[in-house]
DNA sequence: CAAATGACGCCAG
DNA sequence: ACTGGCGCCATTT
């Protein structure tokens, strides 16, 4: 039995469960959430998930840039969510990921 | 089944 | 810094 679809609730489980991990304060990118949870190759299929509305209020999905630090497409809240943590901004629409990329995992 | 799409990532210009 | 192209891969048309 087993895998016939992708998409599972299991893949779902383990990438929300890696962003409820997601400090305040902190945020992380598609490409390391995809490679944390042993699918280095997978950030877009992060971000698809992500992009289901269904999830917005439930799990800290502002806290997941790419990999510049720019914000998601669609996602209007996104900033004023994360300047209300203390987030550092380079500009309007890029995090400062120097300062605050989550690294402490590694 | 082929082509297009996308909250991505990396590199070149 | 910005843009375009390519690779990636599941889903959609």
């Amino acid at each position: 039995m087993g895998a016939g679809k992708i998409l599972t609730d299991e893949l779902i489980y383990e990438i929300l469960s890696v962003v409820e991990e997601i400090p305040e304060g902190k945020v992380v990118s598609y490409g390391q959430i995809a490679r944390l949870i042993g699918r280095e190759k997978n950030a877009r299929l992060v971000g698809r998930v992500l992009s289901i509305s269904e999830y917005y209020g439930q799990y800290p999905c502002h806290r997941v840039v790419n990999h510049a630090g720019r914000l998601a497409p669609g996602f209007l809240e996104q900033k004023a969510l994360l300047l209300a943590e203390h987030v550092e901004f380079k500009d309007d629409v890029h995090v400062d990921m120097q300062k605050c990329r989550w690294d402490d995992f590694e």
